[in-house]
RNA sequence: GGAGUAGUACUCAAGAGGCUGAAGAGGUGCCCCUGCUAAGGGCAUAGGUCGGGGAACCGGCGCGAGGGUUCAAAUCCCUCCUACUCCGCCA
């Protein structure tokens, strides 16, 4: 959420750099003027109540001592009805620029390149060689079919399109992964290990700035407590620290969470509906920080790091990229997206994303620091980076590592984890 | 799922509508006292947020959360949340 005391100060500024993810926020104004007859309200109100108070403290002494008090009473009467009214209308001008802001994205950082999708987007840096194949390289979804390692029918039965069912090595591949990213994030980036709950309720989705915005994407529970599926580990890991006041030493706080994330996935009906690029469920490794606002910067970069040691470790050519204004993530200042190569798209497909969101779920949340006992709390700085897609990892091993029979090598980092080295 | 109890500041805890932004204790901090330590004594210790103001400061809100009754609510009423105990079910 951005803070209504800085659109006030800065309106046009802020209306200005928020274009530039190509939408309007000319509505900005109005919302500001809102604020204004809000605050007038509210100073008469509070007059009131400050008189009211004296009153009633008065008419506690008069009780006491035996006077009568119908006269003091009848003077504060008509105060009454004016408190009750002026509530009324600060309610509703909070409510609507609470809505307004709940549905304002987070304001692009100043130095990402402006453009208006991802057809702009700055390709920051490669690694590693794209593959050359003296065959023709199949798609994942063919190979897994002969090695029997992916069933999708089954999946279909058991629960709908978009999932899969993960089979032998296939399944193992998946939970070695996931131990290799845990592994690594925890021993040697120093990050906490956590696991969280795999459904989060209405809060918690509005605090990480997937709600009101993006309630369509999410599953929700049939269940009057408004539960939702998780959509992401940012999510509850974001809200580990909601409505809390953080000591300003124990910053940067660094956690690695794998869970399973869930998507409707409503946008991209027809979209890769071939093998298990886009799921309905798929598992990742997740990493998040809360960091003092001056070094959310520095440690976005140790975090783009980490995520790419692993595609590294695992000697995967990928591509860094850096997300324009125009493709910019709704909560996010920047994003970087690490995008790995597969033969068979021919291309560069995300297999993760690193993104600042300084300040934006921390206000959403309530998540704050005290830099000593006796400073002002401030607003922590929440980074979140993919540490990675586990699904689209396995996608890439299958497609780079194939051989020409058909069966995958396994990446020698993931061997002692497979207990194999080869996928036939 | 049933039945019950409870949520007050860093912790424990008092609290029957006005004299309670909150007794008391512990803890913590500073000081005094002793050669050092222990013990003892004194003082301090509600945060947070919103509004006004250049600021000092003033004011609103606040006793799990949200509503309500009242001139006035920690205290009365309603809804919700959380924790604990017992029973039932269960990996």
């Amino acid at each position: 959420m951005l803070d209504i005391k800085q659109i006030r100060d800065n309106l046009e500024p802020i209306i200005k750099q928020l274009n530039l993810r190509n939408e309007s926020f000319d509505y900005l104004r109005d919302i500001v003027k809102i604020d204004e007859e809000r605050r007038l309200a509210i100073k008469e109100v509070e007059d009131l109540k400050a008189k009211r108070n004296e009153t009633s403290k008065k008419i506690g002494e008069f009780k006491r001592a035996g006077n009568d008090v119908s006269e003091i009473l009848q003077s504060i009467e008509a105060d009454k009805a004016s408190i009750q009214e002026l509530e009324q209308t600060i309610r509703d001008s909070d409510k609507k620029i609470e809505t307004a802001l709940l549905n304002t994205p987070n304001i692009p950082h100043k130095d990402i390149p402006i453009g208006k999708d991802e057809n702009d987007n700055k390709v920051l840096r490669h690694f590693g060689e794209v593959p050359t194949f003296d065959f023709d390289p199949k798609a994942h979804w063919d190979l897994a079919q002969e090695l029997d390692i992916l069933d999708f029918d089954r999946a279909a039965k058991i629960a709908s399109s978009r999932f899969v069912v993960y089979k032998g090595l296939g399944a193992r591949l998946e939970r070695a992964l996931i131990n290799f990213m845990m592994n690594m994030h925890v021993e040697k980036h120093g990050y906490t290990e956590t696991l969280l709950p795999f459904i989060v309720n209405k809060e918690s989705m509005i605090a990480s700035g997937q709600f009101p915005k993006f309630e369509d994407d999410a599953f929700k529970l049939v269940d009057e407590r408004n539960l939702y599926l998780n959509p992401t580990a940012e999510v509850p890991a974001i809200n580990l620290h909601r409505n809390e006041i953080l000591k300003g030493e124990d910053l940067p706080i660094k956690y690695a969470a794998f869970t399973t994330a869930f998507r409707q996935e409503a946008g991209s009906a027809g979209r890769d509906t071939r093998g298990i690029i886009r799921l309905h469920q798929f598992n990742k490794v997740e990493l998040i920080k809360f960091s003092k606002p001056e070094d959310s910067y520095p440690e976005l970069d140790k975090m783009i790091e980490h995520s790419e040691n692993v595609l590294k470790a695992l000697k995967l050519p990928y591509r860094v990229i850096e997300l324009c204004s125009g493709d910019l993530g709704f909560g996010m200042a920047k994003t970087y997206d690490i995008e790995v190569y597969l033969p068979a798209y021919e291309t560069y497909r995300e297999i993760g994303s690193i993104s600042n969101a300084e300040d934006y779920q921390a206000r959403r949340g309530n998540i704050k620091f005290k830099r000593d006992a006796k400073s002002k709390p401030e607003f922590v700085h929440t980074l979140n980076g993919s540490g990675l897609a586990v699904g689209r990892t396995v996608v890439a091993i299958l497609e780079n590592y194939q051989q020409k029979d058909g069966t995958i090598n396994i990446p020698e980092v993931l061997q002692p984890y497979m207990k194999t080295d080869t996928i036939k």
